[in-house]
RNA sequence: GUGGAUGUAGCUCAGUCGGUUAGAGCGCCUGGUUGUGGCCCAGGAGGUCGUGGGUUCAAGUCCCAUCUUCCACCCCA
């Protein structure tokens, strides 16, 4: 009786194909994220299920993974991590001894409930790569967050990527100037937030099927669709000339979209978009998002924004802080989808072959200065049929193999096999530049 | 969570109006002697037809249930 080998649907395993491609990607932002002076931090995966309920909106209590654990008593609940960002304000709150402003990164999976769908890049178990700065006010701190954010998915080579940043005070600013009450501000951004996707008249129907009035309708979308520009926000300016939060919030997003660009961003990946909303209930202030114009499909790959009051909530008084999250599984998705291509099966650069008792030693003692000298290099594990080592490193990709007989000992030479080419010299073994096989 | 599909060999899929030992391509294994992969040739292994019921003389094929996976939406990474 054998149990049937089953996955969990939206969690996978990964294979070399696939975790070979994932390193270089993490390997790149973990040098970027450093090179910006954030430094690393690991949070459990359980916490406290009260640490996580109550922060990200109203699909919460369906996409937490709560345990069926001490579920006796409520105090002791536990859930698996939704985010990286909660846990981070439950951290800081817990470590008052860290130095303002206090910059990290995180790279760990996260878990929600919802529906997988691989094609999106979409999972149930994923992994979060998050970037966050407590404990400034600054809008340098929002600008630094989004220019690591442009840097890496510039390296990334993901064409055409956008940013489209907005302001949640913003959005607040334009539901009052509709003549709406402020809690349905969550309402109508989601409908807004739609516009893309479904076009001016899909959110004026949405907006109607929700019960707003025809004339309400009209102003949120009169001013959504404003021709906003951050170089010449005029229009907009205008309309907020008598509302003062939005017309500061209007400046702030001014101020950001100034300094990114001077920080080397390009302007062609920047976009105020008055229709970005964000669904996650504690951004205060500017938010972002980056999807790709090639993969409309695909949500976004990047988002964050500023969240003032998250801290607080676990600290008692208020603590800043503003942060993204880079989508490492949907990134490699996208990146897998637009060039897709030949994936390494293996680091393995060379295979020294063993055919031969009489010079068995010398192929080990090969193989070992090839590792020294920094050379992946792998050994037959099952000296035999040189047909079958051959054929080994030809499923595996490995590029050279290494034949090391008695003819060559003989004169101090081995045997140097290009598999991609299926070209072979014979080189001596004294002198092999190793160069050629990095 | 809402709506729609799907399930036959390791993978991608055929399988007629229900009818006898369920097929192909790819992959895998062995061989085509003596130290050489890919191409070619010859052979071979591998299937509870997702699962459980039902209809029928007879079910991969029809019906019901269930599970699985996928797609769109919702939301987001």
């Amino acid at each position: 009786m054998t149990i049937q080998p089953r996955l969990y649907n939206g969690t996978r395993d990964l294979l070399p194909a696939d975790m070979l491609p994932r390193e270089r990607v993490l390997a790149e932002f973990r040098r970027s994220f450093q090179l910006f002076g954030f430094a690393p931090v690991e949070t459990p995966a359980l916490e406290y299920l009260e640490i996580l309920t109550g922060k990200y909106g109203d699909d919460e209590a369906q996409l937490l993974y709560r345990l069926d654990y001490r579920n006796d008593d409520p105090a002791r609940r536990l859930a698996l991590r939704y985010d990286l960002t909660v846990p981070l304000a439950r951290l800081v709150a817990l470590h008052p001894e860290l130095p303002l402003p206090f910059k990290r990164y995180q790279l760990q999976p996260v878990w929600r409930a919802d529906r997988p769908q691989p094609h999106q890049g979409r999972y149930r178990e994923f992994m979060q790569c998050d970037l966050d700065t407590v404990g400034s006010t600054s809008l340098s701190a929002d600008a630094e967050i989004v220019a690591v954010c442009a840097d890496l998915l510039g390296k990334l080579e993901l064409p055409g990527f956008v940013i489209r940043l907005n302001h949640r005070r913003l959005l607040g600013a334009i539901v009052e100037l509709a003549g709406l009450d402020a809690d349905q501000e969550g309402m109508v951004c989601g409908a807004v937030d739609k516009l893309d996707k479904v076009g001016l008249e899909g959110v004026r129907r949405e907006l109607g099927q929700r019960g707003l009035a025809e004339a309400a309708v009209a102003r949120v979308l009169e001013l959504i669709t404003l021709p906003v520009d951050f170089a010449d926000p005029a229009a907009l300016a205008a309309r907020l000339a008598d509302h003062p939060a939005g017309r500061q919030a209007l400046d702030e997003l001014r101020e950001l979209h100034a300094q990114l660009l001077a920080l080397g961003v390009a302007g062609a990946h920047l976009k105020l978009d008055l229709s970005l909303a964000r669904g996650l209930s504690y951004y205060t202030g500017p938010i972002f998002e980056t999807v790709l114009p090639a993969l409309p499909h695909m949500g976004s790959l990047m988002g964050g924004g500023r969240y003032d009051g998250l801290v607080g909530m676990f600290l008692g008084r208020d603590l800043p802080a503003v942060g993204a999250t880079l989508g490492l599984d949907r990134i490699l998705t996208a990146l897998a989808q637009l060039r897709p291509g030949a994936v390494a099966l293996t680091p393995t650069r060379v295979l020294v072959s063993r055919s031969f008792p009489e010079t068995d030693a010398l192929a080990l003692q090969l193989a070992a200065r090839l590792r020294a000298s920094g050379v992946p290099t792998e050994i037959a594990l099952e000296p035999g049929k040189l047909k079958k080592q051959l054929a080994y490193a030809d499923k595996q990709g490995i590029p050279w193999v290494l034949v090391l007989g008695p003819d060559e000992a003989a004169q101090g030479l081995v045997s140097v096999r290009d598999m991609r080419g299926g070209s072979q010299q014979t080189l001596a073994l004294a002198g092999l530049v190793v160069d050629q096989f990095s």
